[in-house]
DNA sequence: CGCTTCACG
DNA sequence: ACGTACGTGAAGCGA
C-alpha cells in the first residue's frame, strides 16, 4: 500500500523568513540572493529528510483578500516588502520551477488557506501531510496526520508542531490557536484582539473556558475588574479577530491533490539557476566534481634532496598535517613557494637536509605561512627549529574579520577569491572514513596551500592596512603566536596522584549522593538525563516548573536552587551535579590529558574568539574550577615541572572597568581608580547615595552585578535574573547607575550610534569587529549587536593589553635572562613556573610589566602570589 | 550532532 | 509585545 506524502509550503513565509534570518548576501552580479538561498537550503533539506510523493508552494495573491471585507485594516501598516528581498521572488518562482515542485495562488485568498484546503482534504484521504512556514498560526493546522513545521533561525532548523508539541508548548489545542489569537490578537497582521491581553492572559482564559463563545458566556465568573471590563468592551473585536486568525479550509480551489505530484527535480535546469545565481556549496552537494571549472594544473617540484639554489630569502611555507593538534600530529610533508616555483619534501628529506636546517632556522630568511604557531611547533617536535616567520594567513584573515572562522586554509582562500586549494576533508574525508591518501595527492595538497599563502600575502597586507589594522596584526598577534607556541610546548606539569585522589574521594560522595537521591525520588533513573530528571521533578514529585526550554523543563542550577525549599532531593542533585562536574571534567578529563612528559599541553586558539580574546582546548585550562573551595582543589594537581620551582601567578585588577572608565573618560569612575578606591563600594556610594560606613554587604553586591552588566551591554532583565529582582526594580538600578556616572552614559549611547555609522566598533589598539545586525529591523538581532557594541570594545581592549604584557614579559625574561618561564594566560592573568632564586625578581617586575603595557588615564593594577601548586596561588 | 548544563574570565 | 545579560570549551544524553 502507498500512502501519500504531501508536503505544503508557504512560500511568502518563508521568502520572508530566510531573507531575515540570513546577512543581505549578494553575488558578483549584485543580485541579492539570501532568501532564494535559506529557502534553497531549506527545502533541499525536506527533500532528502522527507521524500515527499506530492508537494505545493503557495503563494499569496495580491493586496486583498476576502479577509479585508470583514476589517479593512487586515494587515495594515505593514511595512512594505524591501526591494532586496523583492526582486528575489522571480528567482524563487525559477527555482521551484526547475525543481518540477507545482506552484499556485488564488485571488483573495491568502497561502495560509490553500495549504488549510489542501491539508484539511490530504488529512481526510489518510495521507501524511506536512505544513512548512515561518508562520506559528499555522500550527492551528496540526493534527494526528498534519504536522507543522515552523522555521526557527537559521532557515535549516525546523520545530515540528504535532497536537502533542502544540499542547505542551501552549497548554491547548490546535483548534484553539485561533482562540487565542482572537483574545491577544496579532501585531503583525494588525489583528487587534482584547486590549490588555497577552499571550499569558490567553492562555490562562483558554485553559480555563476553552474558546472565545465560553469565555463570554462565563464572563460573570472572571474577577480580575481591568480583565472584565475589557472583555466585555471588546466583545464584537474578539469574535472579529479570531474569525480573521481562522484559516480558510474550504477555499474554491481550481486544483486537487493529484496535481500535486512530485517526481524530483530537472537537474539541468537547477545547476543552470545555482550558477546563475553564484550558489557555489548548493552546487558542490549536486556535483561534487562539477562544481568547480577543472582545477588548473600546478607544477610541482618534488624534491629528493635540497640544494642551496632551490631557497631563497623570501618564501611561502606549509607543514601539512591530517590532524588538527599540531602538538602531536605527523608532518606529512612540507611545500614552498615563492613567485616561480613549487616544492615539495618529504619530513625525512628536510630532517636530512643541513641545507634546509641553516635556511629553516635562519630569521633572515623570511617565511609566509599560515599558522605560525603551529608550523613552529610541529617543527620543533621533529626537532626542526624554524625563525623568522613574517607573515600567517590564518592571523591576517582573523584580523581582517574575527567574525569569520575558518575550519581550513581552502576556505580562508576561497573568501579571498582563490578556489584552487581543496578543503582538507575532500582530501582526506571524514570521521571514520578519514586516511591518509598518497604522497602524490598530499604533494599537491601542500604545494597549492604554498602556492594560495604566497599570492595572498600582498592582497591581505594591503587589506590591512587600508584599514589600519596592520599594526595589531604584525606587532601583537604575530610575535604572539610565538609566544603562545612556546608556552604550549612548554606545557603545565600535572600531578596525577592528586587527580586520582581527589577522584576517589568525589566518586565515594557520588556514589552515595546517588543513592540518597534514588532513595528521595522513589526510583532509579539516569540522574544526568535532564529529560528524566524533568520527569521525576515535576511530573512524579509535582514541583512547579520554572523555566523551559526547547526541550522539555529546565533543570539548570537557577531553577533547581528556586525550588531547594520545596523538596530535599533538590540540594542532593545539585551537589551531585557538582560533584559530576568536577569529576568526568575535570579529574577524569585532564588525567586523559597528561602526556608522557607527565604535563598537559593545552592549545591556545589565536585566531577564534570575535572579541580578541585566546580560547584554550584540548584541554581548556582557561576554566579550571576557582570559585568553589572543593573544585579549587582540583588546582592542587597542577605544579611546577622541576624540583625547587614555584608556580608564580599575576591578575590584572578589575581590568574591564578600568578600561571602561578610559573609553568613557567618566571622570567619577576614573577618579575613583586613580584614588584607589574599591570600585564596587565607590559604585554602591554613588548609586545609593550613602556613605562608605553605610554601603552594606548586600549594596556592595548589587552594584558590583551592575557593573558587570555594564560590561555586558546592560539590560534590565539580565540584571533582573543575575540579582534576583524585578525587571523594574533594575531599572531604577541601572537609571541611578548612569545617571552616577554620566560619561558611561554617554558612551554607551555614542558606542551604539557609531557602531550603526560605521557597521563595525574597535578597541584601544584598533582591533575590529563588524556588526552588521546593529541595523537589522528584528529586535533580537538589534538587541544583542547593540549590547556586542557596548562590550566588544571593553572585553577586546583587556584582551589587547595583555596580549601586549606578553610579549613585553617574554622579552624581559629574556633581557633578564632568567629561566622562568610562561605557562598560562587566562584572560585577565598570567601563570609563570620560576626558580626559587628568580622570586623575588619576578615580584618586581611581573607587576610592573603588565601595569606598563599600555598607558592609560588610570592605572592599571597587577596583584600576585606564588606556591608550589596552581591552589597556593591565592 | 544538537541540546543542555556548567566550568572559567 | 518582542525575550536577552558578554566571551569561551567540554561532557553527557538521546535522536
Amino acid at each position: 500500500m502507498t500512502t501519500k506524502k504531501i508536503v505544503l509550503l508557504d512560500g511568502n513565509s518563508l521568502a520572508y523568513r530566510a531573507f531575515f534570518a540570513l546577512p543581505l548576501l549578494t553575488n558578483d552580479s549584485g543580485i541579492h540572493t539570501n532568501a532564494v538561498y535559506g529557502f534553497t537550503m531549506m527545502l533541499q533539506n525536506i527533500l532528502a529528510d522527507e521524500k515527499p510523493t506530492h508537494m505545493l508552494v503557495a503563494w499569496d495573491a495580491g493586496k486583498t483578500t476576502f479577509r479585508h471585507q470583514t476589517y479593512g485594516e487586515y494587515k495594515g501598516g505593514r511595512q512594505k516588502t524591501p526591494p532586496e528581498l523583492s526582486e528575489q521572488f522571480p528567482y524563487l518562482r525559477k527555482l521551484l520551477e526547475a525543481f518540477n515542485i507545482p506552484q499556485y495562488e488564488l485571488d483573495q485568498y491568502e497561502a495560509d488557506d490553500i495549504i488549510g484546503t489542501l491539508s484539511t482534504t490530504g488529512d481526510a484521504d489518510g495521507s501524511e501531510v506536512i505544513v512548512i512556514s515561518g508562520d506559528k498560526d499555522l500550527t492551528q493546522l496540526a493534527s494526528e496526520k498534519t504536522t507543522v513545521y515552523i522555521t526557527r533561525k537559521g532557515m535549516t532548523d525546523i520545530e515540528k508542531y504535532t497536537p502533542d508539541h502544540v499542547k505542551e508548548k501552549y497548554g491547548i489545542e490546535p483548534q484553539q490557536i485561533i482562540d487565542m489569537k482572537g483574545l491577544m490578537g496579532d501585531t503583525s497582521d494588525n489583528i487587534p484582539g482584547v486590549p490588555g491581553v497577552g499571550e499569558k492572559t490567553a492562555l490562562k482564559l483558554l485553559k480555563e473556558y476553552g474558546s472565545v463563545e465560553n469565555v463570554y458566556q462565563s464572563i460573570d465568573n472572571i474577577t480580575a475588574k481591568k480583565l472584565k471590563e475589557n472583555l466585555t468592551n471588546n466583545e464584537e473585536q474578539a469574535y472579529m479577530s479570531k474569525t480573521l486568525a481562522t484559516i480558510e479550509v474550504k477555499a474554491p480551489l481550481t486544483i486537487s491533490i493529484d496535481d500535486l505530484s512530485y517526481a524530483g527535480p530537472d537537474m539541468d535546469k537547477v545547476t543552470s539557476i545555482y550558477q546563475e545565481l553564484k550558489f557555489k556549496t548548493l552546487l558542490e552537494k549536486i556535483a561534487p566534481q562539477e562544481a568547480e571549472k577543472p582545477q588548473e594544473a600546478i607544477d610541482i617540484q618534488f624534491l629528493t634532496e635540497i640544494t642551496e639554489a632551490d631557497l631563497t630569502d623570501e618564501m611561502a611555507i606549509h607543514i601539512e598535517m591530517i590532524e588538527d593538534n599540531y602538538l602531536t600530529a605527523d608532518i606529512l610533508g612540507i611545500s614552498l613557494a615563492d613567485e616561480k616555483r613549487t616544492l615539495f619534501v618529504t619530513l625525512a628529506v628536510a630532517q636530512q637536509s643541513a641545507i634546509f636546517k641553516e635556511w629553516l632556522g635562519n630569521p633572515a630568511n623570511k617565511k609566509y605561512t599560515s599558522d605560525s604557531k603551529a608550523a613552529i611547533a610541529s617543527l620543533a617536535g621533529q626537532g626542526l627549529i624554524a625563525e623568522g616567520f613574517e607573515f600567517d594567513l590564518l592571523l591576517a584573515s582573523y584580523i581582517v574579520n574575527p567574525s569569520s572562522t575558518y575550519p581550513d586554509i581552502a576556505s580562508i582562500a576561497r573568501e579571498f577569491g582563490r578556489a584552487d586549494v581543496q578543503p582538507d576533508e575532500v582530501i582526506y574525508g571524514k570521521g571514520a572514513k578519514k586516511s591518509v591518501p598518497d604522497e602524490e595527492k598530499i604533494a599537491e595538497h601542500a604545494s597549492r596551500k604554498a602556492r594560495v599563502i604566497w599570492d595572498l600575502r600582498d592582497v591581505i597586507e594591503t587589506k590591512l592596512k587600508e584599514n589600519d589594522l596592520y599594526d595589531l596584526y604584525h606587532e601583537l598577534e604575530l610575535p604572539l603566536a610565538k609566544i603562545l607556541c612556546q608556552m604550549e610546548v612548554t606545557g603545565v606539569k600535572t600531578d596525577l596522584k592528586t587527580l586520582q585522589e581527589i577522584g576517589s574521594d568525589l566518586s565515594a560522595k557520588l556514589i552515595e549522593l546517588e543513592a540518597a537521591i534514588y532513595e528521595a525520588a522513589g526510583e532509579k533513573f539516569n540522574i544526568n538525563s535532564p529529560k528524566q530528571l524533568g520527569v521525576i521533578l515535576f511530573e512524579k514529585i509535582g514541583l512547579t516548573p520554572i523555566k523551559k526550554t526547547k526541550t522539555g523543563y529546565s533543570t539548570a542550577a537557577d531553577v533547581l536552587e528556586k525550588l531547594e525549599s520545596e523538596h530535599e532531593i533538590i540540594g542532593l542533585i545539585l551537589t551531585y551535579r557538582q560533584l559530576g562536574k568536577l569529576n568526568s571534567t575535570y579529574i577524569e578529563g585532564l588525567s586523559k590529558e597528561i602526556h608522557e612528559d607527565g604535563k598537559i599541553h593545552t592549545r591556545f586558539q589565536q585566531a577564534l574568539t570575535t572579541t580578541g580574546r585566546l580560547s584554550s582546548i584540548n584541554p581548556n585550562l582557561q576554566n579550571i574550577p576557582v570559585r568553589l573551595e572543593e573544585g579549587r582543589k582540583i588546582r592542587a594537581a597542577f605544579v611546577p615541572s622541576e624540583p625547587g620551582w614555584y608556580l608564580f601567578a599575576a591578575d590584572y585588577s578589575q581590568i574591564e572597568l578600568r578600561v571602561l572608565a578610559h573609553i568613557s573618560k567618566d571622570e567619577k569612575m576614573i577618579e575613583a581608580f586613580r584614588a584607589g578606591a574599591d570600585i564596587h563600594t565607590k559604585t554602591a556610594m554613588d548609586v545609593f547615595g550613602v556613605d562608605q560606613d553605610a554601603v552594606t554587604s548586600d549594596m556592595r553586591r548589587a552594584a558590583k552585578a551592575v557593573n558587570f552588566g555594564i560590561v555586558y551591554g546592560i539590560s534590565d532583565y539580565g540584571l533582573s535574573q543575575s540579582l534576583g529582582i524585578t525587571r523594574k526594580e533594575a531599572a531604577t538600578f541601572i537609571e541611578s547607575y548612569l545617571n552616577s556616572f554620566p560619561g558611561v552614559k554617554a558612551y554607551m549611547e555614542e558606542i551604539v550610534a557609531d557602531a550603526k555609522l560605521k557597521g563595525y566598533v574597535t578597541t584601544l589598539m584598533n582591533r575590529r569587529r563588524y556588526l552588521p545586525d546593529i541595523t537589522s529591523s528584528n529586535f533580537n538581532l538589534r538587541g544583542f549587536a547593540e549590547r556586542t557594541a557596548m562590550n566588544t570594545p571593553i572585553q577586546g581592549s583587556a584582551a589587547d593589553i595583555i596580549k601586549k604584557a606578553m610579549i613585553d614579559m617574554a622579552k624581559r625574561l629574556e633581557d633578564e635572562g632568567l629561566q622562568t618561564r610562561m605557562l598560562l594566560q587566562v584572560h585577565d592573568e598570567l601563570i609563570f613556573e620560576a626558580p626559587e632564586d628568580e622570586i623575588e625578581k619576578l615580584k618586581q617586575i611581573v607587576p610592573e610589566v603588565m601595569e606598563s603595557a599600555i598607558a592609560l588615564d588610570v592605572p592599571l593594577k597587577v596583584d600576585w602570589a606564588f606556591g608550589l601548586s596552581w591552589y597556593e596561588t591565592k
